[in-house]
DNA sequence: TTGTGTATATTCACTGGTCAGTATACATAC
DNA sequence: GTATGTATACTGACCAGTGAATATACACAA
């Protein structure tokens, strides 16, 4: 008998999951994802050396799919740069709209984990922000931005604070200040003839 | 005997403050809180009702002063509006370079308690929040600034996405980054004739 | 084909410890 | 002699992690 063990492993990651962004990581306790899993906390151990490795696998697995969507965002978005990097926001404002939305899980796990530093699942989180902020610089470069590394540091910043302030007031119209924000950082490093075809390639779309 | 109430309580909340701030809320007992502050887990739970209650007595402490802070960088910046908003994130790099810098209590709160959004402490962190982002928005009204709301809400954005990247990344140059965006954005907000005035301040000051 | 060993996978029941909150009593001040 | 403040000692619940046993699959030998 015995499923192959990814099949566990991967039901203990999804309920694990659910229940760390949920309710924080120190808010769920071991047994709680066991029963969430369907199964015994002895089980579970037996898959993962520790709450701690959980919670690096819990992060791990939501790296690339993350990424994937922000990326199609990006790529399925009409217009220039500017407008591009403004649906990522746009998507995130619809995204948090949902009920169940909790900000970014990357973030509030290293703000509850803030006291240990080397944590696995911090370093997991501060890697999945580099992979997006170095994704975010290359796409610059391509679209002709001289101050592309930083541009691309100033868009993660508009982009996790927004994830900071809506978290807290619940109010997702930050998200739509901050995509201004970035469509007006974005525009502004753009050089001036890639301006001049960009806003004729708006005016083309979008009939003004 | 018994010294009077506020002593007491203020010593409770003083330990509270350097707990909680270092090590989150749930990963800190009642118990280290009344050892931190000398005096029993009974004394503790005579001067609040729950740890609740303390944790919102923890924030609440804080939010004057913290305001006060970010109005004094401001004030004492030299410059036009531009320089004196990048002053204050000139001023808070500094203060990550401390080795015991956390982030913001009120936003590594409110990450930690997500779950449960009627808290009263994530009402006050809400409530500072604001209170910042409306000393903003007065201040750039008074500086002649068109679209001061939009523009508090974009600098706020900053402020926290920094606070976020900073603590995942331990990386302070996020907030010289984050300063540089202020700066662009607010100079870009400024009407044109105040442009000039302040790159006229500018240049006397600094000699360019 | 049938027996047997071994690695994989799972369960039940438990330990030692921690935690939020409390019952009760004692001390001091006015 | 009552308000306020502090301490000792406790409760009941929870929690991360483990010991020991069991069940299954599969490889290989008789």
């Amino acid at each position: 008998m015995a499923p192959p063990v990814t099949d566990t492993r991967e039901r203990i990651i999804a309920a694990a999951s659910k229940l760390f962004y949920s309710d924080g990581i120190r808010g769920v306790s071991v047994d709680a994802v066991a029963a969430k899993a369907g199964l015994t906390k002895r089980t579970l151990y037996y898959h993962f050396r520790s709450k701690d490795d959980l919670v690096a696998a819990y992060l791990a697995a939501r790296d690339q799919p993350n990424l994937a969507l922000f990326k199609r965002w990006f790529d399925e978005a009409e217009g220039g740069l500017p407008d591009k990097v403004e649906a990522i926001f746009r998507n995130l404002a619809r995204s948090a709209r949902h009920p169940k939305w909790k900000g970014c899980g990357f973030l509030r796990t290293s703000a509850e984990l803030a006291n240990l530093p080397g944590h696995p699942a911090i370093r997991i989180g501060a890697a999945h922000k580099k992979k997006f902020e170095n994704w975010l610089r290359v796409t610059f470069e391509a679209g002709g931005i001289g101050e592309a590394s930083r541009l691309a540091r100033q868009i993660l910043l508009l982009l996790d604070g927004s994830f900071a302030v809506v978290l807290l007031h619940r109010d997702p119209s930050y998200m739509e200040t901050a995509g201004e924000a970035a469509r007006s950082l974005t525009a502004t490093a753009l050089p001036a003839r890639r301006k001049r075809a960009v806003a004729r390639a708006g005016r083309r779309q979008h009939g003004t």
